[in-house]
DNA sequence: ACTCAAAATGAATACGTTTACAATGCGGTT
DNA sequence: AACCGCATTGTAAACGTATTCATTTTGAGT
């Protein structure tokens, strides 16, 4: 409620000197700090953000898009982009896409607004010339998914290379009959983790039968759905690999459905090594992001975007690996 | 990039009729609205939020403090709040304490800086008495925890008896013999459901031994710990109840670790009813709570402060509900 | 054609800061 | 004594908008 005259006055100097006091004590004397910085804690003054950013044109507030704020793999991003955030100061503002292009789009006019100094993308429903259209204006950065031939700094790992991995371990275990349960394809994530499957197959001179890809939307119940659907074909899979932990954890449920054991009868192998991964039974083995550095890396990132430092870097492709638990194992036919 | 005036010189009025376009559009005659509206578009102008902010001495951001970002029953009340908050025109400015009560504190000053409007906390590690020094001066709502004496308003689900529910429910099954792994006694979350515990146990005349009782921290580790413990004593029980579904999950784990069954040795039962509870082998019983809904609920009881609304009242008690699943049996012994 | 109320617009101010610039005071140098 | 440099402080102007008040335009009624 009191403003900076009245803290002024109250020390008997002009508001200049507080405002002094508080960006560039170094100008002014100790004796006038001391006696400012006491009338402040007693009025227990806190300078009006709003008018301070209007004066300087900037603002403390960044934004984050989320597709799905109740995944944990996303908020286990947010939690390490919150971390670097609240240590430089900066404020961050969410925004729950909710899986929709549309709503995800909405959130830009925050930054047109200026309530926002930048912004850190967890996904990218939007085209890709958009984003690279926005990141030309404002200070963006790309995370989690990595976007073919656009010039946005971007921390992520390699999708591609990963699922390639994934697939080699099942079939060094054995496998040729491998299912895939992919995400949407209209994602670069889905798309993306599709490929490494497919070349890995390739490489290994394997035949990837249609039936036996099938497109989930990375949801528990699509996961569940589409194993389904691979079991009831007259050769059902000996391994299958599910592109995200949620849809591997339906998988195995629909195994189970129909009295057959993971990873005895089907292998199943996940991507993403969320928190339960490790609780459920049987353990998933799968591919481990590391989810709490790609937030904290993205924030370093967007940090140094909009303070204009020179980079010497702006793509960053963090390490994975592969966790071995006990949802895969030796194909016996 | 461009201002209001830039708007207006092309538009050949003066900022202020722009400005009423946007605000109040019904004092501008139509054909001037036309031709602003269209120089808008056309230099894709956006009101500039602090020089607004300053003006008004209003923002449309709110601030919601969370525990723990990673716990999917917080953020699914984090989907509830930006869900109305959106349909609002607030955003939301998020906090994520860490479990941590000085940095849960130190959001406060965002409220005295006028970065945010009004607060939803949905944890309360700090005081009662701070909560309601912060609540007499700027808009704030208390959501999950029902805090004692303390007239804030609220919106939660009630704690106390939802837990004698679900004790009352393992005492029907037959079990006399019933472990409790609480949450932390230094939470009222904590507190509230021990309580319900104990009320069922001595409603049925049933004896709580001390060493049956034991203080996890609502982690999954703690319940895995803690069940252990449990089960180390020479007479363990026949049912537990954990204080949150991720300490049962734990407890399960450990029962199963033993070589024993659930629910045919030992009967868990948990609360919150998160995602993965029905996903989990075996199924867990759990107390449900409407967690989209308490999020709504709270931002609509947040915007009504904060627009000074007459409300007719201000504590909520949502429903909940025990979802019987597959991880409790009758006693056999 | 003239009047007058109502409708539409513009000029000017305030919101609470930061900061460029000017003013002041002080000690030391010539 | 006059002057200079430096440290400290104050004055005033901006930042981009909303709004009060005054002014102009419009249109209906005579």
């Amino acid at each position: 409620m009191p403003g900076i005259k009245e803290v002024a006055k109250q020390a008997n100097v002009s508001i200049a000197t507080v405002s002094r006091v508080l960006s560039k004590p170094e100008t002014v004397a100790k004796e006038t700090i001391k006696k400012v910085l006491a009338v402040i804690e007693d009025l227990n003054y806190q300078p009006n953000a709003a008018a301070r950013q209007l004066r300087m044109s900037e603002t403390t507030t960044i934004l984050v898009v989320v597709p799905d704020i109740t995944n944990t793999f996303f908020s286990n991003v947010l939690r390490g982009i919150e971390f670097v955030a609240l240590e430089n100061g900066y404020q961050v503002l969410l925004g729950d896409a909710d899986n929709n292009a549309e709503r995800e789009k909405g959130y830009l006019s925050i930054l047109r607004q200026k309530k926002a100094a930048g912004m850190i993308l967890l996904t990218a429903g939007i085209e890709a010339e958009t984003v690279e259209e926005i990141a030309s204006e404002y200070p963006v950065v790309l995370a989690c998914e990595y976007l073919e031939g656009v010039n946005v700094p971007t921390v992520s790992i390699d999708n591609v290379s990963s699922a390639r991995k994934a697939t080699e371990y099942l079939i060094n275990l054995g496998h040729k009959k491998i299912g895939f349960i992919s995400g949407p394809m209209n994602s670069v994530l889905g798309r993306d983790r599709m490929k490494g499957f497919y070349q890995a197959m390739a490489q290994y001179n394997l035949k990837v039968e249609p039936d036996l890809v099938q497109e989930g939307n990375f949801s528990y119940k699509s996961g569940l759905d589409m194993m389904h659907k691979l079991l009831a074909y007259s050769h059902p899979p000996t391994a299958v690999f599910a592109a995200n932990d949620e849809m591997a954890f339906g998988a195995i449920n629909a195994i189970e459905q129909k009295g057959l054991t993971v990873p005895n009868d089907i292998s199943v192998i996940g991507f993403d090594d969320i928190q339960f991964s490790s609780i459920f039974k049987p353990a998933l083995t799968t591919i481990s992001q590391p989810t709490f550095d790609i937030g904290t890396k993205a924030m370093e990132l967007l940090i140094g975007l909009m303070t204009k430092q020179e980079m010497e870097k702006t793509q960053y492709i963090l390490e994975n690996k592969l966790v071995l638990r006990d949802s895969c194992y030796k194909c016996s036919r």
